[in-house]
DNA sequence: TTTTAGCACTCTGATGTGTTGAGTGCTAAT
DNA sequence: ATTAGCACTCAACACATCAGAGTGCTAAAA
């Protein structure tokens, strides 16, 4: 396991049998190597060469006289030092972005869609979360009234997020009182954080704006704590047909991912404090628990604004290129979309 | 496969096989059957009894020589004439309804919820839909400028269902004009479906007006089309311990069930023609696709007006008994929250 | 010094063969 | 109508055998 660098024969190699390794899902030997690609080399070299990656670690054989698999060293290695990156293929962005601009969809349509191209690209499982502003700042409340006595409070942020609570009172309340109220809300609050709202209310006694003052403060508050995000899925049928998915244990895993909570905002936390597309292997040492899942996750929104997470999840065997390509490719389209909409003048 | 009563005995005895087969997860034979449950009664006339139910079409050999398993129809016979029907326990009625009402939440949450605690108590995977008006009526429009030439238009529709849309102008508009235009259109539309709104819409020449009811219209058709209804999931991970979905194929039926967009709306549809709980074995000969599981599913809402649908998928080999209490009672409570939100005056 | 041919060795996976035991269907006695 | 008894069947398991893919090592070749 010493830190050495790597001959560019070893480095061939590597990236060889990574190569066919994910194209054929069985552990490769060096006489495949030889036959399949044609290196100037003789099995033998191949096995010496072989038998060292395995000692410094990149290379492991599933047991005695079978071939050689990537460890989880082995794919990041990989992926960091001999993978090339592309772009996706100019046809797929074309059809891919056609899709998006087609209609007029909201927002939540978009992320859904986002979801299942990458999905369906990558022929893997996807997740994608809605984006959240990094700071919410209070745009715009109206009261609307539903029943005798039931007001519905919408609640609108600065970057477009709506949030809706409906609210009942002891009296029946006009829709014209509502509206005024409103108003005047409004105008007290724009532009603040749910702290200085509280400081900028100081003075409102009336007991409908005091609860509506509760409403939107919690419901800030909610939102700042990075609770309730809402998470698509999709493609989860498509890594069944994997190999490493046939038996219980990996599907498991990847489930696991993908619908516990926790896991996954801690994977997004991730994902948004580094920018560009990063790729987890195996857990990296940090999460035991998915020793045999790939995620390939990436940012998109605005930097310092609106901002959301996107990746694909599929088996360590993954194709790792071109996922990151897919991945890349539209995560920046996303943080297109949501620039043009919610436009860059979001308040920092 | 005649069509004849079973006697007491039979009854008994698939009731027991039943029972037997959802406990253990293996075939029952005639011994297990005696001696498990003290029936009066030989092995010997278990086997003749069991030899005619299998003639009928009830029951079912894995092979020669094993014990015997229920059938679709097997199932289907014990649901409908043989399954008690129980209530869920008083304390985890009360434990369930707390977490309801202990916090002041939003109708996305409590679906989650509702999903979360389906999955968490059936021990399968659970599936609920957002409810939906039968027929959706405008209630109430409000424009808000984010930017100089950019306008978020929030719909707000009777029953309290929210929808957004940005739209971007040529000129700039002012938040004073948008005021006031969206009371207009407010007093205009109110209460009116789209096909009213187009026809109430004819005097309108403002360029803003016109593509905000574009928008409203083309909104509320998509909503009326029944496109665009979340779905909430949860509880995948618990079926993966299920010994039949040991096997990669059983996993996939119910992944495809829960993941295919159209199949849902095919079963949503199912539950909300019906009322009350229905219970889907096995594709009933409708569905090839998912031989392999079974579904317990409830409408929930208001009748005739906000309506939804959740339920719990599991194996065939299902406590249907259980599920089916924790379905009805969850659709219940999530019925009379809805209710109590939205109020009966749901208009017709 | 590096590469390679050759070879003995190892281990999986497929195939085949008993053996066991749970469970059956049938027959004859109760 | 029920049941004891019995022969029979078949999956599941253990075990042995065998082919083949792939290795590591050694000694020769470059």
């Amino acid at each position: 396991m010493e830190k050495v660098e790597l001959t560019e024969r070893q480095q061939n190699i590597m990236r060889l049998v990574v190569r066919e390794y994910i194209k054929s899902a069985t552990p490769v030997g060096s006489k495949t190597l030889v036959t399949e690609y044609n290196i100037g080399v003789s099995p033998a070299t191949i096995r010496n060469e072989m038998a060292r990656l395995e000692e410094l670690g990149y290379l492991m054989q599933p047991h005695t006289s079978a071939g050689r698999v990537p460890t989880e060293l082995g794919y990041r290695y990989f992926v960091e030092k001999l993978m090339e990156q592309v772009e996706l293929p100019n046809e797929e962005q074309r059809m891919i972005s056609h899709q998006f601009h087609q209609a007029r969809l909201e927002l939540d349509q978009w992320l859904r869609l986002s979801a299942a191209v990458l999905a369906h690209t990558s022929r893997n499982a996807s997740l994608v979360t809605a984006p959240k502003s990094a700071l919410c700042h209070f745009k715009h409340v109206e009261l609307i009234s539903i029943r005798d006595n039931s007001v519905l409070v919408v609640l609108v942020l600065e970057g477009g997020t709506l949030k809706q609570q409906i609210l009942t009172f002891d009296t029946p309340v006009q829709q014209s009182e509502l509206g005024a109220l409103a108003r005047q809300l409004t105008d007290l609050w724009s532009g603040l954080d749910y702290k200085a709202i509280l400081a900028a209310s100081a003075s409102l006694t009336d007991e409908i704006a005091l609860t509506v003052r509760d409403v939107v403060v919690d419901t800030m508050q909610r939102i700042e704590a990075r609770r309730s995000s809402d998470i698509y899925r999709d493609g989860l049928l498509n890594t069944l047909n994997h190999p490493e998915f046939k038996n219980r244990e990996g599907i498991q895993q990847l489930i696991r991912v993908l619908e516990e909570r926790q896991l996954v905002d801690q994977l997004v936390g991730e994902a948004l404090q580094h920018g560009g597309v990063q790729i987890i292997i195996g857990g990296e040492g940090k999460w035991e628990e998915f020793s045999d899942v790939g995620i390939v996750l990436a940012r998109y929104g605005v930097e310092d604004g609106v901002t959301g997470a996107m990746g694909v999840l599929g088996p360590l065997r993954m194709p790792y290129s071109r996922t990151v390509s897919v991945v890349r490719y539209m995560s920046h389209l996303m943080s297109n979309l949501i620039s043009d909409l919610y436009g860059y003048d979001i308040p920092r």
